[in-house]
DNA sequence: CTGTTAGCGCCTTCAC
DNA sequence: GTGAAGGCGCTAACAG
């Protein structure tokens, strides 16, 4: 920077031509130009380290070959949010692959309008937008500029937003579906609330197993937790007291959030209540939280790196001006069953008939006593500290 | 997008003013122009929808308010890099604190030197670079032609290189010190070999701290792995078997890398070296890696955000164009003593007079059996599957 | 105090 | 096939 800028006029001039011609070949627009005066160009460039000035072309062209993604909170990288590192380690790699480069805009703005006119200053070509609140303004504001956007992990009612989900509500369906078939009859349900649209469809998807069961819905006993908070052991510790204290005791839980759903799992033995023995607890992403949670739990999975590969593929086509048949693209969710789930202590005959996976079940018994040792260890640290 | 732009000249006319007037008051140069005036501009403004086009400014006033962030690998995100995905959390906060954009700008570009045209192609006003390899050409290009950069977690002989880095050098030599003051005599060394600066440092640290204690530095056990690849079970395998068939064999193993060093500790009970009975186990970063594995590892601490949140500072006072007394910042690295680490099976009473923790290794040893029932529970999983 | 003017560096529609 | 000219939207000297 230090040598004033090489520009593409220079680089004409040296190569006997004029910017016009540059530029054509420069951009690979070479219809019907002598390969010689081609090569001419090239090796002026070269020679002189042109380097296209980006916002200059942004503004002649008007498209910068960027995209944005608007963090919900610059946490969302830190360690616990595995999920949204898996989705934005997809969208980096096909963002790259499509030679587009990402622009994190963090939704800590003082105002969403200034973040508003930050993304549809010219910024970015299109915009990202990731498991953002239903009542977001950002949201409907910038379908209403007709700008590029894509929802990730949630949409909204207007038919002009396009979005990439999973089908949260067979989601939700899975998790009860599962519980219900290893003969449980009471569950607990922690999510979000209706604020997100995956808190409630997967909420719809669990009553829908349940009633399909025979079962009342009324038998859920459902608690949400403040999505605008990181993850609190304090809520954790109130919504473990909260179940420990229901009357009956439900005997599993599906939490609708990883980390949550690990920090349940954690503090359920300390208040007595060991898992899976007396607690079946079912998360979701199923990402190495939940493998690595002891005992790891059964967990609904997503395929987060290819959702954030077909989030940035909807987003430049919407970009180029395409048409679309749906408005939104839909992953299939699916079950991994691991140790945190069994049959409730006093099972229903009814729902146990249904279970398949013999082996499994024999190799989650050997494996429980070295779980409930580990578990009482857990607990004699707590203690002790 | 649909309705053409708002121009500052739109906004001008509608308030009766010519462009530079609202050009001023719109950016808060509104030195000396009368409030009514200022008042008729910025209503002209808001009624008008006027939003500002970044490239157009970027043009004009050749800055563009955006940082950039070079990744090694789209992965560096997931799951695993708790190491980067915290430097980058800090590094997004202090950056809408400064009211900066971070471009990410993945080093998977064909060739450095395309990369290299965006970045001083004026996609951003400086570049953040993290943990590169010494041999990495893009880093000495961008010193050359005096392009804002700041090092993170890395550095170059290079005097006119800025960085923000840890002191490696220390971090090893605590983690050795540690393990020599247990009584550990022979200790191995995993580490990513001298392609990384801190790898180099570390090594040199582990060294002081054995030779410092009169041991011979010939008594190292060093073992490097290929930085280019993602942590592999391979490596880990073959890694294990390494050590296992050492002779005479070390008692304690300090991996420079978190994720390994997990791997390994996970990997040594599968070989028949349950940690730390047999092994002791030192790894690097502290995150909740080390935290949360089993059982948990003693970890030379780096403060994560900080070196973040001081690699912007850093850069938005180069950009600024500010001088600098020193050219790298260094933060101190610290130990984070878990259970991973104890005395050796026939420790020699030198080291052993050293240890202080009395309370501690009393805790220690009550969790001694749920930790091996623990490790025990794993072992048969593996065999199992 | 405010307006006029001239770029910033590139692309692109036209003539030649 | 190639060149000349205008404009993208904003800023910043320089007049007035």
């Amino acid at each position: 920077m230090a040598t004033s800028r090489v520009r593409l006029s220079d680089v004409a001039k040296a190569a006997g031509v004029s910017p016009t011609t540059a530029s054509f070949v420069l951009n690979d627009r070479c219809e019907s130009i002598p390969a010689e005066t081609q090569q001419r160009v090239l090796d002026a460039a070269r020679r002189l380290h042109y380097r296209p000035h980006i916002a200059a072309r942004a503004l002649a062209t008007g498209r910068t070959r960027r995209i944005g993604i608007v963090l919900n909170q610059p946490e969302s990288f830190s360690t616990n949010d595995t999920y949204f590192a898996e989705i934005l380690a997809g969208i980096i790699r096909r963002a790259t692959e499509h030679d587009r480069n990402v622009l994190l805009l963090s939704a800590h703005y003082t105002t969403w309008r200034s973040l508003f006119a930050d993304i549809t200053g010219g910024a970015v070509d299109g915009v990202l937008q990731i498991s953002r609140f239903v009542s977001d303004e950002l949201t409907p504001a910038l379908i209403e500029a007709e700008f590029p956007l894509v929802c990730v992990s949630f949409r909204t009612d207007d038919e002009r937003c396009l979005s990439v989900d999973c089908d949260n509500e067979s989601g939700g369906y899975l998790a009860a579906r599962h519980l219900v078939e290893l003969g449980h009859t009471r569950i607990a349900v922690l999510y979000p609330g209706d604020v997100l649209s995956w808190g409630r469809e997967r909420l719809a998807g669990i009553r829908r197993a349940v009633v399909e069961a025979g079962l009342s819905p009324d038998g859920l006993q459902v608690r949400a937790w403040d999505e605008k908070r990181l993850p609190e052991p304090t809520w954790v510790r109130d919504a473990v007291e909260w179940f420990r204290t229901l009357d009956p005791r439900p005997t599993a839980v599906i939490c609708c959030d990883e980390i949550r759903a690990r920090m349940v799992a954690e503090m359920l033995p300390v208040a007595g209540l060991s898992v899976p023995e007396d607690v079946s607890v079912v998360s979701f992403n199923s990402t190495e939280i939940s493998d690595r949670c002891i005992p790891p739990l059964t967990s609904v999975r997503q395929p987060l790196p290819e959702i954030g590969r077909a989030a940035v593929d909807v987003l430049l086509e919407r970009i180029r001006g395409g048409t679309f048949d749906a408005s939104v693209v839909q992953f299939p969710m699916s079950l991994d069953i691991r140790q945190s789930t069994r049959r409730p202590r006093c099972a229903a005959s009814t729902g146990a008939s249904l279970i398949k996976a013999t082996g499994k079940t024999r190799m989650r018994s050997r494996e429980a006593s070295g779980i409930r040792s580990r578990t009482r260890a857990r607990k004699d640290q707590e203690h002790g500290e």
